[in-house]
DNA sequence: TTGTACGCGTTATCAT
DNA sequence: ATGATAACGCGTACAA
């Protein structure tokens, strides 16, 4: 592999001579251009981007962390941020934890290396310690759909209202005639599970409904969780007529479990979700879901951490998109 | 931010000593040894991987390019790549092209440019320039998926067997009665593309069926592209009874298409598709498709890189993974 | 066991 | 416009 001084000494010039004709900027005369060109194609030389980091401090890197890329909305936020960060010839690191707490540390450990020039996260658990560790050593951080608990609040958060529109949602359901309605909930330390169960609670009490606490499962993450959860829901000696789910992949679990037990929604159970599909609408019967707009938030992200990267302070306030409720097929009137 | 030197400093040791504590290896007496770690805790040392990259010559990142990683079969292999990756050491530089030629050219620039210590390459165009690039520049490459039209056959290539998993798909068609058939179809360029259309004639010549040529459709990728195929063989005078479609995207996009028109699946049209899906089984009606690994493929990627990695030759066979014919309800016997 | 000093490949500064 | 050279921060021979 030829290094810049290969292909200085093959061209007859000084290395900064190269440096200049290859990353323009300052003029170099046409007869030395042409040299330096000649030589970089005969040696076939490519800059080695590593070194250039070192030198100037940078990588040109985004790193994203998140849970699950598998997941939809996941990928389209990795897609709106990647989106923004080409344009300024940035390209993006993706790390997926698995929801794994050591991996999701080595991560964040290896990101706090300068491997790295931003971050955005939108991953589960703690992270304090590598998201502290992230702050200390001033590397430009965004959070994306929640905050984790502990986590410092000078950082910024791209997220939707996952409270109101869980709270529309059910609304809707109210609105339908349920009055005995389940939840499907993430786990409890989740920030969007929490909001989401608030907002499912809120929209019980203004319409004066009791929630049954065995009503409400919290399921493990994967559709393994949703599945489990929407059993637990199903073996109660009342069945709730409707259900609430905390979002799309859990969804997905429940709708085998219902499939298995040959329980018909929306007759026998309306089924609302957080987080649209490309599939939903296919679904027998068609899911009404809450959409986010999942490429939007990634793409907000990305221009966070590109105003931070370009040194606007701006005041790290929380950027809030909205979501649409999307109805379809699943929820039906009490009664019908 | 401390680099190695302030640690030596403050611990009243050489850099040297301090890189030996961390890295482990050699053995340091346990005075120096407290007392580095000590700096360390103290000035919040964390050690700069971009230096240690350049310094050792490898950056302990892998990188995979792919189209678009929010197609669940991207998602998948990227995970198991992945998973694979992190018992090496290794994290994963993923970067989507967005099927844009120039966007792959910078990728694989950038990868040839050090910045990963070994490249997978799942990804659609030419890629012939930048791909030769990493070879010459000794990074371990492997395909997956699909080898692009032009490239050097050196490369290994994880995949399924595209043709015979179509030739079965299709002979189940046959067997149901089927008699007209039609294809939506991916760019002719896709190595992929042309194998399972192959398979589909194969099917149909083995059953000496006619393939009317206005009954393969050529369709963009992304849903719309399924969506434009399968009208245009609604749109024929006569309609083929049963549609193979080239992977899930444009599947879905069919659906749409089918949806909006009222065609019934599977009375009015059977449809297969290539790829799998979560949600196929319980769409309206449950999708019949050919699932494919993609998980191991996303392993098996890592694994041959790994060995290249590790010095041990290997001949650079392509590694093929075996198909599973997942039959549901979207066909219909014909007659039915 | 420990320290010194050099190399990694580039960029950037400072003369010229 | 051009060249010499000092960073950048780490790993690691080599010497002690």
């Amino acid at each position: 592999m030829a290094n810049i001084r290969d292909v200085a000494k093959a061209a007859g010039v000084s290395t900064a001579t190269v440096a200049r004709v290859l990353n323009g900027g300052t003029p170099v005369s046409a007869a030395r251009t042409e040299r330096v060109l000649r030589a970089v194609e005969e040696l076939d030389y490519v800059s080695n981007r590593i070194a250039a980091s070192l030198s100037q401090g940078r990588t040109k890197l985004l790193g994203l962390l998140v849970s699950d890329i598998a997941n939809p909305f996941t990928a389209q936020v990795a897609r709106g941020l990647e989106d923004e960060a080409i344009k300024h010839g940035y390209q993006v690191l993706i790390a997926s934890s698995d929801f794994d707490a050591d991996r999701e540390a080595k991560v964040l450990d290896s990101f706090a290396r300068r491997t790295v020039d931003a971050v955005a996260l939108l991953s589960s658990s703690g992270l304090s310690e590598g998201v502290s560790r992230l702050v200390r050593n001033q590397i430009p951080t965004v959070f994306v759909d929640r905050r984790p608990p502990v986590a410092a609040s000078t950082i910024p958060l791209v997220r939707t209202d996952s409270l109101s529109a869980a709270r529309e949602a059910v609304q809707y359901l109210i609105d339908l005639g349920h009055t005995d309605l389940g939840m499907i909930s993430g786990p409890s330390e989740m920030p969007t599970a929490a909001q989401r169960l608030a907002g499912f609670r809120e929209a019980c009490r203004g319409a004066e409904l009791v929630v049954r606490p065995e009503c409400v499962r919290t399921g493990f993450l994967g559709t393994e969780g949703g599945y489990q959860a929407i059993c637990e829901l199903l073996d109660l000696e009342v069945r709730p007529t409707a259900v609430f789910s905390f979002n799309n992949v859990l969804a997905i679990g429940a709708l085998r479990a219902v499939r298995e037990r040959n329980v018909r929604i929306p007759h026998d159970l309306s089924l609302v979700t957080f987080d649209d599909t490309d599939l939903f609408p296919f679904v027998d019967p068609p899911i009404t879901a809450i959409a986010q707009p999942a490429y939007e938030i990634g793409a907000q992200a990305a221009t966070l951490l590109f105003e931070r990267l370009n040194g606007r302070q701006g005041a790290p306030a929380d950027v809030v998109l909205p979501t649409e409720f999307r109805i379809r097929e699943s929820c039906a009137r009490v009664g019908d």
